[in-house]
RNA sequence: GCCGGUGUGUCGGAAUGGCAGACGAGACAGACUCAAAAUCUGUUGUAGGCAACUACGUGUGGGUUCAAGUCCCACCACCGGCACCA
């Protein structure tokens, strides 16, 4: 027999596969598509990480099957390749961000068609290329012309290390989710996207699509919906300030009212205040305070009482004190709330630092001692009208008194902000706007797009918080399209998210240059059937990418409401230790190392046997010998392979339960078992003994998704032509029935004996055989059946005493 | 604090309420070899027993059931996310 060489046998076959063009997906559309989608990679200077490999051969897997099984299958991939690590190395190294991209790109490329994976690469397709995010800019200007981007002088997330603006989905514990660096608040006037437009939307068409349920929860959760209400409090001022809140049963109970620092009703006040100065210190401690600081001091509360204005309960005239606070936010709710110390925790903390009075106004807790916050058992008391209701029938009726007498209304508030667009660095899209003094920001005529990046000599960000682009004169200085008269060119670009919100458009259709895809390639390919990426992605490209989509639907560009119908996350891979992979714990495995050591093929194997795909596994430098094992027993099979164009009878339902079970596993995900049923059969039924070629032949197609290389070189030697152009094996239910089984006896639930029955044989005859086994027999003797449970085809159980 | 998730041999992990530990690794023993590696065969949850076998065993404590890793209640530990959102 010849030596299993993998590294010929791969090259050979991927070779094959590129002249071939055999993943191209093709533009039958009277055929059924299929569309599988994996993340694209940042292509970074480190090369492929052998995390990358496991969701890939996933979705490999998938398309393989799906192409076996007739479908029309699109498998893309391209780069998402804009970002600031890219631009840090061509800082470094003074090399232009586009030839790092390059470099890296190409041997991404390389190290990914090293591992056999059935990318159509006709439809490669590059974030940073101008004839990509042409259509990029394009989507950002029907955005602006209808109103949803639009220029804001705000607080921001600013990074100390990157310098540069972050999204607050970009904040991840108080630091940047990127480099740890600690985030402040820094005024800018930044570029927003208005995806607050779409919250109910966004939250709604969950219910549409068939995602993991934790990444829906996580969706919610950001989105955040609650339900209150407004409510107007006069002011010895003698105007109004609007507060929110969810528990407007508890009004009765309102003994002070807080308003943020940030609040603008307190410049308009500044003349009646008596301790302006006293308020205007705390104002600039609470400015001056990162996100972080702000969480770390979140236990004591702190705050300023406003002396010479004071609130009016609209329910029963009383006269109360007005705070500011830090707990409270100006960006949630209107930056003002009325405090019920009773029964909110936070309230109760201040009222007790500043020794304000607390009135409880739903009984079931002990208000002296702690704050009562329990909606469901509570009955109200102290509340005029509302005493006797329970807290769900005073939220009705309160509301229904607030609209009557005008005084408030229900309101629908989200925890969800709108998109902080703008990034103060080079290596993004440019944002096709000018500003005149005149006309204001006006958009780039449509024809003068893609706008480009300008060739410049440094790249560095700036400490003053402006992007590269604002040195260059040549750059800024433009006319407006709109009046002719001098103009200067918006000088942020676009954030990393960008151009990954609408890609898997790009890929229906990655030439087209009259737009961003034709309609009849996107209403072919659309949505996307699975796709598959990491959790860390739920709140920040999942959610964008939806909202872009809704966006572009409601453009008539798409025709679906969601661009995904199944989403689902695999875990990550961590180092032999257990922990992350990092260059500095010295746990990083190369991928290209094992595939030189081991083969792409059992690279792919492993990966999908390591473990439960959905949850993290460490890697395993023994474990992965086991797939190297198996995979050197089916190149062994040769040996015992004799002629045969049906299944023998011996092993007929085995291999239809094989045949099953593999089938089931891939769609659910359960990859392990998928080839621990492969393993299995080969133990237990063809090892030692014999294969015939149907049977061969049924295991290397079984086998093919997962171990592409191997399987069609075997394919092509015994059984003749090219595996990719088989059908996937089908299984009869029939035929995956034994025709005896063994079944547990047991008595009083303990397993005693095991009998072997014919498949179907009558309960009656079951039992009978059961009680003569002469274990159960003799354990049964003198005793009492006191019942006799029958689950057909798995066990007698005998209840006796 | 809130929301998710997870707890099973030495390790990674399997188990529509129905024989716990499939499959893989590791370990041990044997075969082959001058030897090692590779390969092949066997054993491998714990305790007791020469053995057939018996008892115990899925984070802890209760419960439902003829039968619980699986369902219910309470708790513990770890992981992830959110975190003053009124």
């Amino acid at each position: 027999m010849n030596k299993y060489d993998f590294t010929k046998i791969e090259a050979k076959w991927q070779k094959y596969w590129e002249d071939h063009n055999t993943f191209r997906a093709g533009t039958d559309y009277s055929k059924p598509k299929f569309y599988a989608l994996v993340e694209f990679p940042y292509p970074s200077g480190q090369g492929l990480h052998i995390g990358h490999p496991r969701p890939y051969t996933a979705m490999d897997i998938v398309s393989r099957k799906r192409r076996l099984e007739g479908y029309n299958v699109l498998f893309p991939m391209g780069w998402d390749a804009f970002g600031l690590p890219t631009e840090n190395f061509a800082i470094k190294n003074k090399i232009h961000p586009a030839i790092v991209t390059k470099n890296n790109v190409a041997r991404f490329k390389s190290q990914l068609q090293s591992l056999g994976m059935s990318f159509d690469w006709e439809r490669e397709i590059n974030t940073t290329d101008p004839d990509y995010f042409h259509w990029t800019q394009w989507i950002f200007l029907q955005m602006f012309k209808k109103g949803l981007a639009y220029k804001k002088e705000m607080a921001v997330n600013w990074c100390t290390s990157c310098k540069v603006v972050l999204a607050n989905e970009e904040v991840v514990g108080g630091v940047c989710e990127r480099c740890g660096g600690e985030v402040i608040r820094k005024v800018k006037s930044q570029w927003m996207l208005k995806i607050t437009e779409y919250a109910q939307r966004l939250l709604d068409d969950l219910d549409e699509v068939n995602y993991l349920e934790r990444i829906k929860v996580t969706q919610r959760n950001w989105i955040g919906r609650s339900t209150g209400a407004e409510v107007d409090f006069t002011t010895t001022a003698g105007d109004t300030l609007k507060i929110y809140t969810t528990r407007p049963d508890t009004l009765f109970g309102a003994t002070y009212m807080v308003i943020s620092p940030e609040h603008p009703v307190i410049e308009k006040w500044q003349d009646r205040l008596e301790n302006m100065d006293e308020i205007r210190a705390y104002q600039e401690k609470a400015a001056r305070k990162s996100d972080f600081e702000r969480t770390e001091m979140a236990k004591e509360k702190t705050g300023v009482c406003l002396k010479g204005v004071r609130g009016i309960n609209p329910v029963n005239g009383k006269e109360i004190p007005i705070f500011i606070s830090d707990y409270v936010l100006m960006s949630y709710g209107t930056g003002a709330i009325m405090a019920v110390p009773a029964h909110d925790t936070r309230d109760y903390e201040f009222a007790k630092v500043f020794d304000l009075p607390i009135i409880e106004v739903v009984k079931g807790g002990d208000v002296t001692k702690e704050a009562f916050t329990d909606c469901a058992t509570g009955i109200m008391t102290n509340s005029d009208f509302l005493d006797g209701l329970t807290v769900e029938e005073a939220k009705v009726k309160i509301k229904a008194w607030l609209e009557e007498t005008g005084k408030g209304k229900t309101k629908v508030n989200y925890k969800l902000r709108d998109w902080v667009f703008s990034r103060q660095r080079y290596w993004g899209e440019p944002i096709p706007i000018v500003k005149c003094e005149k006309c204001g920001y006006v958009a780039l005529p449509e024809s003068e797009l893609p706008l480009t990046l300008p060739d410049v000599d440094s790249y560095m960000p700036t400490d003053n918080g402006e992007s590269p682009l604002a040195t260059l004169d040549e750059f800024i200085h433009t006319t407006c399209p709109q009046c002719g008269g001098e103009a200067l060119r918006e000088t942020d670009t676009m954030p990393q998210w960008a151009g990954s919100s609408w890609y898997y458009l790009r890929y229906c259709d990655p030439k087209n240059d009259k737009e961003l895809a034709s309609k009849e390639a996107l209403n072919y390919w659309m949505p996307v059937d699975w796709y598959n990426g990491g959790m860390e992605h739920t709140t920040l490209h999942l959610l964008y990418s939806r909202f872009w989509h809704k966006f572009l639907y409601d453009c008539d560009v798409v025709n679906t409401k969601e661009p995904y119908m199944r989403r689902t996350s695999h875990g990550m891979i961590l180092g032999e230790d257990g922990q992350k992979m990092s260059k500095s714990r010295g746990n990083v495995i190369n991928p290209d190392d094992v595939v030189a050591q081991y083969g792409a093929d059992t690279l792919r194997m492993y990966e999908m046997f390591v473990g439960d795909f959905e949850k993290t596994a460490p890697w395993s430098t023994s474990s992965i010998k086991g797939c190297k094992r198996f995979l050197d027993r089916v190149w062994g099979l040769q040996e015992i392979l004799t002629d045969g164009d049906t299944y023998r009878e011996v092993v007929q339902s085995k291999v239809h339960k094989t045949i099953q079970k593999v089938s089931e596993d891939i769609e659910s995900l359960k990859f392990n078992t998928a080839i621990a049923a492969m393993m299995e059969i080969l133990n237990e039924v063809y090892a030692t003994v014999e294969i015939n070629k149907a049977e061969f032949r049924t295991l290397l197609i079984l086998l093919n998704p997962f171990a592409p290389h191997i399987t069609e070189e075997l394919y092509e030697t015994y059984c003749g032509g090219i595996l990719n152009e088989q059908e996937w094996p089908k299984y009869d239910p029939e035929l995956c029935k034994d025709d005896t089984v063994e079944i547990a006896v047991q008595v009083n639930g303990k397993v005693r004996a095991k009998i072997d029955i014919a498949v179907g044989a009558e309960k009656d005859d079951v039992i009978a055989q059961a009680a003569a086994d002469s274990k159960i027999a003799e354990i049964l003797e003198g005793k009492t059946i006191r019942k006799q449970i029958y689950v057909p085809n798995k066990l007698v159980n005998f209840v006796a005493n």
